[in-house]
DNA sequence: CCGGCGGTATTGGTCAGACCAATTACCCCT
DNA sequence: AGGGGTAATTGGTCTGACCAATACCGCCGG
């Protein structure tokens, strides 16, 4: 047995259970605030507290008035809230260009043909988004997105000089 | 103009950006939760509601009847927590094993001479730990870390083989 | 002077109830 | 049978209260 947990997981978990063993499936409606406070026999607030838990992670999806609906997995906000996390307001500068020249020069390792960012190459800020779109990754794509908008909310210029860019297709 | 989100997503946001300008650091104590409530204009069970949520990715902690304390970003547990609704094979899975692969190869440009990692060719992870921690850059490590933790949590093997690790190395 | 001790204040945990707002359900009338 | 309007349902928020665990602080004795 895991116990020990604080009521609330154990709530979360509780809530979880029964969606499962009711067998509801993405797109359903599940019980109502009040009558999961009455079978779970807890309080009001403390079903809320569980359910805008799960709305956060995507879990559900709560209407005013309409009640709380299972989402589809593929719509489940976890990667957002990994990327919204990872980047905070504590992030050394000289670190945030760093690891965007890392994120960026790991693509260049993954195909040779870089002739289709030749009509990027006078602006940093989209050559750098062309290479990165060239990745079919959902996740590093997200993880670039939150670190260059980071980068760019400092206000800097280009991350790379016109001649490190030709450098780079050079390289073709 | 950000879209009108819901009050309770913004709730966290302003909970956080408190955090942020009041210049917390982890291990400190925040605000109890009737003065966040006082300060914020909104009642307790919107304040709790919002902490339950940060407390349940492991952005924060709560003691009963002493406070809530900030956490080590790299204690978070949310990827976990995260992982654990995710019960059937996802098609994100794979984003993860790339975006791994990405920034690992991408830190393989960065010198020639790998001996270093010749002691660690044993284990995947160890070798994978160390090749990160040679780039002094603690962002970057920090994006890893996690997306790391969250490969891990899907219960997976290795990454690279063995043969595939040698032939890391024989590029030096 | 200091350290242990106990009372008190503070803080999180939970609950009940109320009211509003948005949505839905339903029934009645045409 | 269809449409419209009203009532019921449901989420959103707040007030206030009480309990439980912890932290705070001053008192007392060594």
């Amino acid at each position: 047995m895991e116990k020990k947990r604080n009521a609330f997981e154990m709530n979360i978990s509780a809530i979880k259970t029964m969606i499962e063993q009711d067998g509801f499936v993405p797109g359903d409606r599940i019980p109502s605030e009040r009558e999961l406070a009455e079978r779970l026999s807890i309080s009001r607030p403390s079903v809320r507290e569980a359910l805008r838990t799960l709305a956060y992670l995507g879990i559900i999806e709560t209407r005013h008035g309409g009640g709380s609906f299972l989402l589809n997995r593929d719509d489940h906000t976890y990667i957002q809230i990994i990327a919204q996390f990872l980047v905070t307001g504590d992030s050394k500068f000289e670190d945030l260009a760093g690891t965007l020249r890392l994120l960026e020069q790991s693509v260049f390792v993954q195909r040779t043909d870089w002739s289709i960012l030749e009509a990027y190459i006078d602006s940093d800020a989209a050559f750098r988004e062309a290479l990165i779109s060239t990745v079919d990754n959902d996740l590093f794509e997200r993880i670039w997105r939150q670190v260059n908008a980071f980068y760019q909310s400092f206000g800097q210029g280009e991350l790379y000089t016109r001649a490190e860019r030709e450098a780079f297709l050079k390289r073709s």
